[in-house]
DNA sequence: GATTTATTGATACTCGGTATCATATGTGAT
DNA sequence: ATCACATATGATACCGAGTATCAATAAATC
């Protein structure tokens, strides 16, 4: 459980300590997005000690290697999700949080369009979706 | 000066008082993003007198107009951009901060394909473009 | 000009995130 | 196995963005 996270800091070079094993465990069973806190008070309602530093250490970590993305939800707070080290756009659902990812979607075009309106040249974007996940939409 | 912005506020029914226009004058003569502190400095430098929740409420308010809108930078920090009060997607420059709006450019057509793959209804979505600025790529 | 009500600025607070630093622990060499 | 040492840890203090509170002030309306 949590090999994808491991591996990755494995690979990244880094130990593979006893507060990151739970932490990956802990990210894993999450569901949709979390916020740091939400990490922390998982931790902490287990009684594993471990501090509001190494929570968001690690979070920095995943986030270095691709494996999480911090996202900014509507109302402007942070979030992170866990995802695929590859490039993507996220579809957070407004009714639960749940997350997906989806690969391009064609917004290459999107971008080509803009830079020629504007005269940038455009290097970076960051697309998010909100919506109704399946579940949500099927259930009422 | 500033006229939009006491225009809009004026048509939402709140008071023009000193502050409100004195911000006003002043995020006019901004350019590209700023961020509240900045704003701050700015009245805090002309001696304005003029308190830190009185500029987080008026950037509210001018916000829930339309005429400011929060971004969030690359770096996870929030800036504020002067803006029309249509839809639109925001370009910064990464190297001078200039902002820009551009209309819709085709992305209708990217959230209707992310929506097929993924079975959500999208209901919203947030697009930010990072890149440089024609006077910043001429420039070098 | 008086009155009413929204707005203000000071202060204190919350919350996400970071810096510091002495202690603990993973890891690679022995 | 154990040693040595660099890395990671958690406690604490700190920072910066934003919000709540509240008595004092100033727009708007009459």
């Amino acid at each position: 459980m949590a090999e994808e996270m491991l591996d990755a800091l494995d690979r990244a070079g880094v130990r593979l300590t006893g507060p990151r094993r739970k932490l990956a465990a802990l990210i894993e069973r999450r569901e949709g997005h979390f916020t740091a806190a939400d990490l922390l008070k998982d931790a902490g309602r287990r009684r594993m000690g471990i501090g509001r530093a190494t929570v968001f250490r690690l979070l920095e970590l995943l986030n270095e290697q691709g494996l999480v993305e911090r996202i900014d939800l509507l109302d402007g707070t942070h979030a992170y999700i866990p995802c695929e080290p590859t490039h993507h756009h996220h579809l957070v659902c407004l009714n639960c949080g749940a997350t997906t990812d989806v690969g391009d979607c064609g917004i290459e075009a999107v971008t080509r369009e803009a830079a020629r309106r504007s005269g940038f040249k455009i290097e970076q974007h960051r697309l998010e979706l909100f919506g109704r996940c399946p579940d949500c939409r099927s259930r009422n």
